[in-house]
DNA sequence: TAGATTGTTAATCGATTAACAATC
DNA sequence: TAGATTGTTAATCGATTAACAATC
């Protein structure tokens, strides 16, 4: 047991979390000094009680009739998600997934920050994409391992995805997102986050059908 | 009651069904006539129970001893996600994200099919993007009603999501795949499929953070 | 027959929902 | 004080896990 009491949340509420972060933000940069679960559940659709439960999680201490103070509930959320302070993340793969990720510029707004990007093809290797030039992989392990770099980003093809993430490890990384379609096979302390697409896909597919077959 | 018994499947389900898909089609390509839950299961690093569950409620009827015949747990699972036919579907956004998933491959093997892009920039209106022409937007609506389009994927500017989804639901478009962090106010016969990488980063996060602080 | 796997029924676990007391 | 909101405790619901009978 550590000395500094850290709750841990469930995954829905965790992906919740960042949906609340959005909206106060915004509510913060019009001015507004409070914040009421109320309010939050109301704007984005959500039961209040659960939008109560989330934030209770993150430590914050709200005021009866007025809510949460704007700052305090803020810096909770980022503080519990360990956004407070961005990690520096490697992209490896620069093919169309890898380069929209890297013109995405909102991650530095949820604790992350691409710093390197790499592919093995001769072809992009050297060139910029999105104001950040690509590196050869065959150089990552060690850069990864020099930076102390601990997230990796898989936009590979899926053939690759395993060999990859291998060099990955050896590099010191220590979470994969993975956008690939490849079951990664990893040690135990390594994090994988999987981004599926297909799975996606399939929950709006099977209620359109369920939806047709209704009416 | 519809005449036809159709079971619903939970999300946690939905999601999985396309692991199995995969991997199963994978299987059949390497001559295999039947496939276990209890294989499907050790080789995605899951509980055999939730996969014979999920196998279930395809109605797909496996043998003892010898697990599903190939052809039918396959054919059970595009079923059951209404993947045995293909739907098409309409891009809007061709930015970075939208010109990712233009070039992405898989979705024809996951029952849908791109069949259009949209934009609102003159720059980009007319030229070519992994082989389909990027089409005026305000032609959207009166094509898709007439197309019958059901999907519509939204990759545009946060700014303009709402917007364009209105558009899209006055053109008859019954589900709208939401790459955006805008929170969408449609009707409820609309069916809304949230794509939230934040949401992702935000389990990342969070567990790397846990796993740092327990050791 | 023996044994592996399916399919079903029951138990556990966790998330959501409901109810309500505490508080400013 | 009255009323809105927080925070907590209890009830419900659904998914996961466990146990086991049925079957080829």
């Amino acid at each position: 047991m550590s000395q500094m009491e850290r709750k841990t949340a469930g995954v829905p509420t965790l992906k919740r979390l960042p949906l609340y972060l959005r909206l106060l933000r915004k509510m913060k940069e019009s001015g507004e000094e409070y914040a009421s679960g109320t309010v939050v559940a109301k704007e984005l659709g959500l039961d209040p009680i659960v939008v109560r439960k989330d934030l209770a999680i993150t430590g914050a201490v709200g005021r009866p009739r007025l809510g949460f103070p704007m700052d305090e509930i803020i810096s909770a959320i980022e503080e519990f998600l360990g956004w407070s302070n961005t990690s520096d993340a490697f992209l490896i793969g620069v093919g169309s997934m890898g380069t929209a990720l890297l013109g995405y510029k909102g991650f530095e707004q949820h604790g992350m920050r691409i710093v390197a990007a790499f592919d093995n093809n001769p072809a992009i290797i050297g060139t910029e994409v999105h104001g950040k030039t690509v590196l050869d992989i065959a150089k990552m392990p060690e850069l990864a391992r020099r930076m102390h770099v601990q997230i990796g980003i898989l936009t590979v093809t899926a053939s690759v995805a395993q060999g990859v993430a291998d060099k990955m490890i050896e590099g010191g990384i220590r979470a994969i997102w993975n956008f690939t379609p490849t079951s990664l096979d990893v040690p135990a302390h390594v994090i994988l986050q999987r981004e599926e697409l297909a799975s996606s896909l399939a929950v709006l597919s099977h209620r359109l059908l369920v939806e047709s077959s209704n009416i």
